[in-house]
DNA sequence: TTGAAAGCGCTACCAA
DNA sequence: TTGGTAGCGCTTTCAA
């Protein structure tokens, strides 16, 4: 093992094994033909010498990279922290390396393209909502497989991975409903995010399905803050709700402190919560918050195997994966007389299907 | 814009701009010198063409990826998080990319170190208890400047950006001293766990200071579950503690949670709890948790200011950096009748210090 | 200030 | 199966 000097070369490998070049990089690409006595001199003198292939240098030459760009914003939301923990994981069980591309804060997203262009990502992974689609189009156009995680766009022609938004919120919408609630409210996420937007739809159109409108509404953007905002407006109206649903866990839990420390209200006696993702703050008893899951390995598994497809076969058309989840039933919300089973020690509710 | 195409390349640039494609990279090497003139087309061929430098290929041959691995784990803890996110961002403010290194679940680090010397990163910062000292020696070894965050290692001759962890203990022994408790108990990290270990000594030693011992401690390892565990075998005891200081925020929570539903305690009434670190969810109005801070900037920019010194001058001396933190008085402990002192709306606790 | 040329460490092709 | 050779796209001498 050499201290401080510089790393060994195949060239170096080579010559120690009184082979070729060649030879060493066939004995480190799987399946190459090479005799079997040839691979053991090279193995042997590759470690002596601590030699490791030069990833950047194969990336030149084979065009490919062997990175995946992911873009991801919002961490303080406990999804996107185990997103990227299980994404890596993924990846790097493929050969795939993550690297890392935080948005700026308010900015555009061009310092990113620029990122990915120069960096030669074999594809770009993005779960941030708050990232412009152009950028999506951008590297489609630049040829580079782009996935939408948690997020769609309207711009067709771009593949996704996302869970039941519109079928939770209408299973939360008939859940609610068969727990007793009459007046309903909603806390929005980003207003133009299509992950916000389809469990706002898929919960009204639930509610009127029962009969029932959505009067009071309000956007917590995503933010802990926004969302503590939206809630002293809900619930300071005259015809407060009776039962509420956040377009995620964070903003519900935001509600949450706000409804029991600034209103005094019981929860779910006085109002019934209702949160999206069914992370790991959901499921401690302080909040004990009902909640339509997002499985999150599944959801992953899907999004690394639908990227490798897609830098494997560029031509292979665009996908939309939907992740089915299941509406996890905790204390925020009165028990319906039926409908629901247990499983796992968690209550699942299956009641009357709707849709 | 060329669509599908191969990118372009200087080549391509010098060509339609009718210079050499020397000149195209000098335009784009700040500080180059070339005429107004040569850039002025450069960049107008470059702009037309779409063209961006690879980044790839000039790693090649500046032999500096301008990479840092960021080995991660444990991104339950919302501290985790938080500092990838300012990390990703104060790395790149410097022209790095953050290439991200998870660990496999209980495995060894090797195959990290692989990927390490692959990649020919230009500094590893290590953010994880769990990765052994062992990956930090041989990219030592290897010339691969190493910085480690959030824990130091026994063996010298590593970078280290921590927090008060032994003040940090000791304040909060004064803390609840001053609150009149008198059963003390300590719910620890991972046991090898530097951090966990000069939490553990802080506290141990404030509490010897005003005459009192650690009756009372039990092994969280950093886990909710594991933790909940240790509530459950601290709080069962006959001596039961009347207040408990946990390693970090995230296993505080725990605590918490068991310690009001599982035994009926009131905090802080039955039961003061303090954690570490200052995370987002210690504020949350449910926990209202005193913990002694581990300020997120002012620590990513310590380690991003160091990572990015050890690279630019590998002889540098090693250098451990602390970065001050201060005790958040909320809810989950007593109030002492002095000592403390209001700012930004937030109590600080400033009381004798006995250090 | 400029262009030619020599690599950086590797893969991929080719003929042997 | 093997070694020689030609790049991959860039930076960095070196002369001009």
């Amino acid at each position: 093992m050499n201290e401080g000097r510089r790393p060994a070369t195949s060239t170096d490998v080579a010559r120690r094994a009184g082979v070729s070049q060649s030879a060493v990089s066939r004995a480190f690409t799987p399946g190459a033909s090479i005799a079997e006595e040839t691979r053991r001199k090279v193995e042997e003198a590759a470690r002596a010498l601590g030699y490791r292939p030069n990833a950047i240098a194969r990336s030149l030459t084979t065009r490919r990279s062997r990175i995946i760009g992911m873009a991801a914003a919002y961490l303080q939301n406990q999804f996107y922290p185990e997103v990227l923990e299980a994404m890596s994981r993924g990846l790097r069980a493929r050969g795939y390396q993550l690297l890392l591309l935080m948005p700026e804060h308010g900015r555009h997203a061009d310092p990113l393209l620029e990122e990915v262009m120069a960096w030669q990502v074999d594809g770009l992974i993005l779960a941030s909502t708050t990232l412009s689609s152009a950028l999506a189009e951008q590297c489609r156009q630049a040829g580079i497989p782009v996935l939408l995680f948690n997020r769609t766009t309207s711009t067709a022609h771009v593949s996704s991975v996302t869970g039941e938004n519109h079928r939770g919120g209408q299973r939360i919408a008939d859940l609610l409903v068969a727990g007793g609630h009459r007046r309903f409210g909603f806390v929005a996420g980003i207003e133009n995010s299509s992950t916000s937007q389809e469990r706002e739809r898929g919960f009204t159109e639930g509610l009127a399905r029962h009969g029932f409108d959505l009067p009071a509404r309000a956007v917590g953007s995503y933010s802990f803050e926004a969302a503590s905002a939206a809630a002293r407006n809900l619930l300071a109206r005259a015809d407060r709700p009776d039962a509420i649903f956040c377009a995620n866990d964070h903003m519900a839990i935001a509600v949450a402190e706000v409804a029991r420390h600034e209103f005094g209200l019981r929860i779910p006696e006085d109002l019934a919560l209702v949160g999206f993702d069914d992370t790991a703050p959901a499921k401690w008893r302080s909040y004990a918050l009902t909640s339509f899951s997002q499985p999150l390995q599944p959801m992953v598994d899907a999004a690394v195997a639908l990227v490798c497809e897609m830098i494997e076969n560029p031509a292979a058309p665009t996908r939309q994966a939907v992740v089915p989840g299941e509406l996890v039933m905790r204390a925020s919300t009165r028990l319906p007389e039926s409908g629901w089973l247990d499983r796992d020690g968690q209550r699942i509710w299956r009641g009357h299907e709707s849709g």
